[in-house]
DNA sequence: CGCTGCGTTGACCACTTTCAAATTGTGTGG
DNA sequence: CCACACAATTTGAAAGTGGTCAACGCAGCG
């Protein structure tokens, strides 16, 4: 799983967080450069549903592209809002350090999912956004997104889409945290990924977790030790394998069943 | 606190929740009957950035209102998604029903707030909506909205950070669900209740819930019974005054340092 | 006046956390 | 390639928090 080619021009990660590197395209247009058009995420990230004259005027918005290396920080808390972010390569945890140092994750983001939504608000970013790995995002600065939702419909419905998507996933996640068993919430974890890896293209079955044990209880609200002990409860019982991160659903079925789907 | 003077033409309520009644507004305006501009919620609801011509545009996009009463459905989940509802007084629930029957309430909705906007992207209601009390809400065709927001830059803008806002919500709540102990949680849902009752512009203070026990519970993943102690314990600390369901902070400050805020 | 739903309180129990320690994996410098 | 240091994971035992079960008080209502 190496890193990608290098898609777009690839501008250098500044040091610090709050510095965009907003670099024109390339005049020579004519070498067509990989786009959205050619990106392997295209069928599940924000532009999906344009045709191919909406996607080219979508594709001049995509100013550049960002590589942020693992454990460092896209955007921070109280960073200001310009930019929408869409996951291209690796993923990322959204966190927020509660006063008393502690970090509190808040959710995962994967190839093809939007970062930055719950900042269109406020106007300021309200969590960390963190690199799990060597990551690439399309960087969308927003204020041109908004004006061009307006000469696209379908693009307006696709990100009013998003922006509903994700509060119903987040909806689901309160219906977990809350009143779930530690292991429920664990299995409504495992096939929550499943299914976003499914919808990536990658096999819902089988995947490597990009997240320590730590960082899965902190999400869950459980310890990292009760979490090791379902993973290996959840093996011994036989609805799953594990080796370290990789992970192998043997028992979907039986996993929905215990969450109660 | 009775039910407001009826604003607009209200139609009766239908017995099913799937029936939705659209009059058309009456041709004789003349008479100024009260609308948006007039309407008590005008500064906390969807158009109050909108300035007196957009506000006049908008108007025309609320087809009815309609009355719900206590313990009645607005929508149900499956529920073909059409329309937004803007509440207009009293308040509701969100709840979607887990296969053994037992309901998850997801969501409490107060005036000037929108309800049904989980379900755009999946053009479908996810949750039932059930009023704690008699209500009336404002109906949205969404398509009308969706159109309007193409002209009126401003009332896109505003969508999209309401849809922001609930995102940010509810990921505050999912902070608190993982993680959180029993009388942080609730500590942190009356002060959920009190900003956005001093956001409506009643007393922050002193607030009367128009919710049980059991479903205060029931969101916030404790049982009523633990519900009950916290909220006596909290009043023998002398951090807020209970009698039945009126309730009254006295020590916002201990509140929220208890959150952790 | 009894019924019924809601709220309160007490006793006991189960699930998770916390604390402690062993084990395995990973990265770095020699 | 090996050794060492540090991080991540796993496992065990003790301690707590919150849930469950049960009983009772209280208020609205036919």
């Amino acid at each position: 799983m190496t890193q990608g080619n290098a898609l777009r021009q690839v501008v250098p990660q500044p040091q610090s967080a709050a510095v965009y590197s907003i670099a024109p395209r390339p005049a020579a247009r004519a070498v067509m450069e990989p786009r959205c058009a050619n990106c392997c995420m295209r069928s599940v990230c924000l532009p999906c549903r344009l045709d191919d004259a909406e996607l080219e005027k979508f594709d001049d918005l995509v100013c550049t592209t960002r590589r942020v290396a693992r454990g460092q920080t896209l955007y921070r808390a109280g960073d200001k809002f310009e930019m929408l972010y869409a996951v291209h390569s690796g993923s990322f945890k959204s966190a927020c350090a509660s006063r008393h140092g502690a970090e509190k994750i808040t959710g995962f983001h994967f190839p093809g999912e939007l970062m930055g939504m719950e900042a269109i608000s406020r106007l300021e970013h309200n969590y960390d956004a963190i690199a799990l790995e060597d990551s690439e995002v399309c960087v969308l600065p927003f204020a041109a997104l908004e004006a061009a939702a307006r000469r696209m419909p379908e693009l307006q419905r696709q990100l009013l889409r998003v922006l509903s998507g994700d509060i119903s996933r987040d909806q689901g996640l309160m219906l977990m945290l809350g009143g779930m068993s530690a292991e429920q919430r664990l299995a409504a974890f495992l096939l929550s990924l499943s299914r976003r890896y499914g919808h990536m293209g990658y096999d819902p079955e089988r995947f490597v977790l990009r997240m320590t044990r730590e960082e899965i209880g902190n999400y869950l609200g459980l310890s990292t030790e009760t979490v090791s002990r379902l993973f290996s409860q959840m093996a011994r019982d036989g609805l799953l394998g594990v080796n370290q991160r990789e992970v192998e659903l043997k028992e979907s079925e039986a996993l929905m069943e215990l969450v109660g789907y």
